[in-house]
DNA sequence: CGAACATTGACACGCTCGTGTTAAGGTGGC
DNA sequence: GCCACCTTAACACGAGCGTGTCAATGTTCG
């Protein structure tokens, strides 16, 4: 039988129960659950459970970071227009964009 | 002389002169300077500053959102682990993943 | 020179985030 | 059947975000 309770989770990932819930909240880490409704965390679960904190940890990420770079991932049209706003914004990136648009002309 | 004082493109962008300060120290718009000091905002920074508020209005985004796409991608490391995770969290993303190397090895 | 603006720094304030705790009830194994 | 665990919901609370405002000082321009 694989699928740890929550608190057996827990004591695995270095996480509290209340954020193993609050996480699958955010829907970062969504458990599946058995048919009375326990949270039943697999291996899948736990190493995501451990990569986040190590995320978190060597880069100093908030929460709502990772909340964010899923949503990224999850809505292409955002994605776009947060790529375009960087561009602007950022006179390197967009000098680069442009060498590279001109490298695709070459190789056309 | 082109260069707004930061009053004047408060005016002309729908921000406070406090905000403007704000997000130059988080480095989302960054003015240049006069001799003196004052900041100076030309049409680029103006257009990003309109732009901004766009994105937060249509996206719901935080400016804390913005600052750590930009991090992203100033931080080649920091997103390759992110979108690592992204992926291991993320079963269709993972298939998709699959799906790619197997295209890949078919291509090679 | 004086008025209107700029600068930085500090104090303040409401709101949300991340987290713990507690309450009221359901589940499961010995 | 008990005891240890789970469930959801609620109250709580420090820390940080996004913002305003005020103070003390410097700049620009008529």
């Amino acid at each position: 039988m694989d699928g740890l309770k929550v608190g057996e989770a827990a004591a695995r990932t270095a996480w509290s129960p209340r954020m193993l819930r609050y996480l699958e909240r955010l829907g970062l880490v969504v458990p599946t659950r058995t048919a009375t409704g326990y949270r039943a965390y697999d291996l899948r679960e736990l190493n995501q459970l451990r990569a986040l904190n190590e995320l978190r940890r060597r880069f100093g990420l908030a929460i709502s970071d990772l909340v964010f770079a899923a949503r990224l991932r999850r809505e292409p049209e955002l994605r776009k227009a947060v790529d375009g706003w960087l561009a602007g914004a950022d006179d390197l990136a967009w000098v680069e964009w442009e060498q590279r648009k001109h490298e695709r002309l070459l190789a056309a």
